[in-house]
DNA sequence: GCAAGCAGTGCAATTTTTGCATCGCGTTGC
DNA sequence: GCAACGCGATGCAAAAATTGCACTGCTTGC
């Protein structure tokens, strides 16, 4: 796009916070940049940039224009697909920003179905904790963000939500297997791996412990659901997942063994009156048209969802 | 903006229908026209014109962009006027569509109050009827209008409402001038002056006709209203405004003589039985955010306006 | 069937953009 | 406190792009 060059220039400028390294980025001299963004303060008749000593940074106007170039962006691709999209095949390119959560099996099965049906899609996953998935969909570098946690900014638009019930996940020879539900002084001497605090599974989890003083034992903490469940086979501890990740049924959220999940490990419920349920956030930036790529993935996401947890579901 | 003319330059060939003579408009040659239009078809990958005998046409991917070419420049104006805000002074430009009852007074006034107070806006004012208004709305050629007709697209986002009872107007000693008001019998055997039809109050004067059947004289249309007001200097008979025309105060709409307005004319208004009042729409294009300059003015506007009509302004 | 008007193209002139060398400036590290 | 470093800015020549001219092929209207 020959045509948007300079601004894009501008924004990978934003970006590194140096001319010249925004200039390698770009594989061009620095000169060359350097002059590109002159000309463009010229044309806009305002600084964008102040000149720092180790480099430049945004002014507000600087900010306002960044901000301008970047919706530019995302509405020029939002058009391209809805062009593509006259032709009868779907093209598009679907930006997303999850919590590890919904990486590990929602969005590897959705994303599959979707390109089943329309494989001249592509997409990019981010994963990231809850402010940083906000600000992706501020800076317009993710289309759609799926967080389990509270949502902070005004600017996010949650299209749907869905309750989800912390699990416990055990060795299948574990003694707490055979519970229904586990209560938080069950937990009582255990060892237990926790994911870190910026998790939302973990802060729901320690708003828990908060008020029961519950003696335990926490031998690990870990930002990989992957690390924690293959630990597991080697030493007897406890760790915790949502169901979404490990694609337990919504109804019988007790039923532990699911279909691919680890078959040496069962999942069980926690007990809600111990540990509040959490939200899934599915989410994109208030008052922005999505390309219809994006756009239409939302849909399948919420769909899948309410084929899958049909009680737990909100719009 | 250099960044922009290659975009500019295809809406001007939207616009013209024929790139021989946007380029003569554009002041360059229509081979370097031509040669940049095929460049950005290409690199958006899709056809945006038609190539007709006669000239050039959009086609459906075509219009898409165009529409996505001007709202990027509506929404540059509304960044640069933001941008400029920073500074203190208000910069900027606001281009309004309105009918011509709203150009005689209200629209006069309230620029030239809004003027001194920021001097370095300036204004643009299309006189065009409710349809074409709606139409400069879509293709952001407006940013604000003012309609004295019902609104029909959905695109239209009615900020603010007046209503307007129709004003007959005359000779200060025509032999009507000592009614409260004027009912439409009294119309019988008098020499009439009409707006055209396109005219909200012709519009709404037929449909009182209509229900009556009263046998008027109908001596001249015009969709001049100063031309009508002159006219009646020449020969006694009857011309029709809303209040916002000629500066009548809200209230006491019958007062008939209005600060500025001709003092050898009198103004009653006619009886709401005979002729339904109608309402003037103060709109902008739903779903935009207006540049600061055009959303303080449509402020301003409709602030005189509550001041003016407190009873008969709605939001 | 001929003139007029249209979009598209090859080629040379022109304008714009780029890269190199270099400057001035502020910070960092010894 | 001084040298080394990294930063953005600038003069100048090379490279790349845009532009204008002359011309083609096409369709329409007279």
């Amino acid at each position: 796009m020959r045509f948007m060059t300079s601004l894009k220039f501008i924004d990978v400028v934003a970006r590194e916070g140096s001319i010249r390294k925004a200039a390698d980025k770009l594989a061009i001299t620095s000169t060359a940049l350097n002059r590109r963004i002159l000309q463009i303060e010229d044309e806009i008749g305002q600084q964008l940039f102040e000149r720092l000593p180790g480099g430049v940074r945004l002014n507000t106007a600087g900010e306002i224009f960044v901000q301008h170039i970047r919706s530019q962006f995302a509405d020029l691709a939002r058009v391209q697909s809805q062009i593509a999209d006259l032709s009868g095949i779907r093209r598009g390119h679907v930006q997303i920003a999850s919590g590890a959560d919904a990486l590990r099996r929602l969005l590897p099965e959705t994303i599959a179905t979707y390109r089943a049906a329309h494989p001249a899609v592509s997409f990019d996953l981010a994963r990231c904790y809850g402010e940083e998935a906000e600000t992706r969909l501020f800076s317009l570098d993710a289309d759609i963000a799926l967080i389990f946690a509270p949502i902070r900014a005004a600017h996010v638009h949650v299209a749907a939500t869905l309750r989800q019930q912390i699990q416990c996940v055990m060795p299948a020879d574990h003694r707490l297997a055979g519970r229904e539900q586990i209560k938080l002084r069950d937990l009582a001497g255990e060892r237990l791996v926790l994911p870190t605090a910026q998790s939302g599974v973990r802060q729901l989890l320690d708003t828990g412990l908060l008020r029961r003083q519950v003696d335990m034992d926490v031998i690990l903490e870990s930002d990989s659901f992957e690390f924690m469940q293959n630990f597991l086979h080697f030493e007897s501890s406890l760790f915790f997942q949502i169901p979404i990740a490990i694609g337990a049924g919504g109804g019988r959220q007790g039923a532990g063994q699911t279909d691919g999940f680890d078959p040496l490990l069962v999942a069980r419920p926690m007990d809600p009156a111990d540990v509040a349920p959490g939200t899934l956030h599915i989410c994109h930036l208030k008052g922005r048209v999505l390309p219809v790529a994006a756009a239409k993935f939302l849909d399948d996401i919420i769909t899948t969802l309410r084929d899958t947890y049909p009680d737990d579901v909100d719009q």
